[in-house]
DNA sequence: CGCAAAAATCGCAACGCTACGATAAACAAG
DNA sequence: CTTGTTTATCGTAGCGTTGCGATTTTTGCG
């Protein structure tokens, strides 16, 4: 930087100014500067910038897996609204792992990030402690109905999994099973299981439940299909975790020229493209993935930019079922 | 830090030291360090840390999009290897556009980062000049058979085309079809495309290309299938650019009734989990992944290291073609 | 033309850490 | 118990910016 200012015959200090707010720069400096800088191909150093400031534009953001298509829309998403505003995404893979999490979320805080995108409620206690003494602002997404830390964004498992027993009681089902990635791994999978089966009880229904051994596959998939048809011979639908494991249920059906519907009713999670197109159609329901990216940069920009204003901090998103012949 | 080194009653000099090289600092010091660290919750300012040592632990890593499995994997795996070594990925999404690509780059080097993943060859002369200066190592991936800038890490797309072809060839099918995503936002298809059509021309069969708008979406997907055999009534066989591409043709062709491999072959790239289990499984290429992410951080390891032996630069990891039942 | 107010520029002291040379402590050998 | 050697600790000078107050230049207006 000091090549730049001596280049344009200016102080560091106008450089500095020059970059931060053009505007306060006469036109003629501000010429010259630029021209200085794309001369000598300056690039200004973001760690003394952070340094100085105390503050920077990394915004960090932990996700279970970026290897699904549920986070990775939300992470593009949210990417594509905060870097106009100049900020730069770090993000983090916790694999589904709370002292993984605790273990990022140390190493993001160390680089004084501007704000803290989380997915759920579920952290560990040390990690808590470590958020509550930094005031970076936090972002918890992909769930909605805890009290949360700070701000949420998300939409409530429980009511995603009501709205599949209600759709699938308005058609008659009464038997059905849930077909899920493990629990333990997806914890949001598990809410969508437990409003489903209270409802479907409720109203006289039963569920079983089936877990697949690690994530979405669609050949254990087919083997857990022929084990529950053979178990609960009276199974009318499955509602499933995800539409990889729905499209596995499909398959699995078709290879045993079983009809959909007639003979197994079954619905997805996700709304992932090639639902539209199976055969036939698949029932299934769509989270506001990238709404999610959206509102959180929203509230994180408004919070950053200090409108003092006391505004929104928890926001459900809510999901939407589309029903289609699977079903 | 101070706060630390006043409460362990040493010198901020031996907290800096005992963080970085512990065995350096006497066990009894330590021990007061550490419990100095945790009952203060102390954390370390990466930027100041950075700024002294004028070195990062940033790798930066730019793809032209994280919502596809392909680059995700390899994402995956290339944190998975480098974090233990104490290294964070900075990702950027380029969007398939070498400007945002520029920008990108700049964004990134202003960290000083460690290193840098690019996807592919092709880069603006801005970007490459940038590049040039900054001494930072990088390596191109996804892509082989150019010079590149620096490492290499991939497999060649004409190789995959050729490979498809043969098999085609083999199979006895002399007149297919490439459906593709865009080539403007997807080079490497092109590449696939070539190689694919060129050893069926020399082989005396005949390639039609068809090119989706945007991103996959079995609707479009559908359309362009009834229109490709409507079109050229001969039509043996296809080649998609991915696999969610050929499940769209897969599910098109099944909607028409029209029998898989009888009165059309189909084959994908990518061999997804699903390609395994559809009816029939489809004929798929495997490209590597996780092993580009493996390997990128091997390499990059062994150059921070400073292993001064001249080692390997440039990595083909080839392809493999997972015949199945769909071709 | 002079003077006050506003705008533009500059100098300097941080920011929190690391690296290096200097100093002190511990240890070995004569 | 001295001296030489190794090991542990400490002081200090940056690293490349920013932000603030001080200084200079420009502007507006009587």
């Amino acid at each position: 930087m000091g090549e730049v200012a001596q280049l344009a015959d200016v102080s560091p200090s106008t450089v500095s100014l020059y970059l931060r707010h053009p505007d306060k720069v006469s036109s003629q400096r501000a010429e010259r500067i630029q021209t200085a800088i794309d001369r000598l191909g300056y690039l200004p150093n973001t760690m003394a910038g952070g340094l100085a400031s105390s503050r920077s534009n990394v915004i960090g953001v932990i996700v279970p897996t970026i290897t699904n298509s549920f986070f990775s829309a939300t992470l593009e998403t949210l990417e594509r609204h905060l870097r106009p505003a100049g900020y730069q995404l770090l993000i983090g893979n916790s694999e589904f792992d709370e002292s993984r999490e605790e273990e990022l979320i140390r190493s993001i805080l160390s680089w004084n990030p501007a704000g803290l995108v989380l997915t759920g409620f579920a952290h560990s206690r040390k990690s808590i402690s470590l958020l509550a003494k930094s005031d970076t602002p936090i972002v918890e997404m992909w769930d909605f109905g805890q009290k949360g830390l700070d701000m949420v964004v998300g939409f409530s498992h429980r009511t995603c999994g009501k709205l599949v027993a209600e759709h699938f009681l308005a058609k008659g089902y009464r038997k059905a099973a849930f077909l899920s990635t493990s629990f333990q791994r997806d914890i949001r999978a598990k809410e969508r299981y437990q409003g489903f089966r209270e409802d479907m009880t409720n109203a006289g229904g039963s569920v079983v439940l089936r877990e697949l051994q690690g994530r979405s596959n669609t050949a254990e998939t087919g083997e857990l299909v022929r084990e529950l048809v053979s178990d609960h011979t009276d199974l009318e639908a499955i509602f499933c975790a995800n539409d990889i494991v729905a499209l596995g249920v499909l398959l699995e059906c078709q290879r045993q020229g079983w009809p959909i519907r007639d003979r197994l009713a079954v619905a997805g999670f996700g709304n992932q493209d090639f639902t539209a197109s199976t055969v036939p159609p698949m029932t299934t329901v769509e989270p506001p993935s990238q709404e999610i990216g959206q509102h959180i940069a929203r509230m994180l920009l408004a919070r950053l930019g200090g409108s003092l204003t006391e505004q929104e901090t928890r926001l459900d998103l809510g999901v939407r079922l589309v029903a289609r012949e699977s079903t």
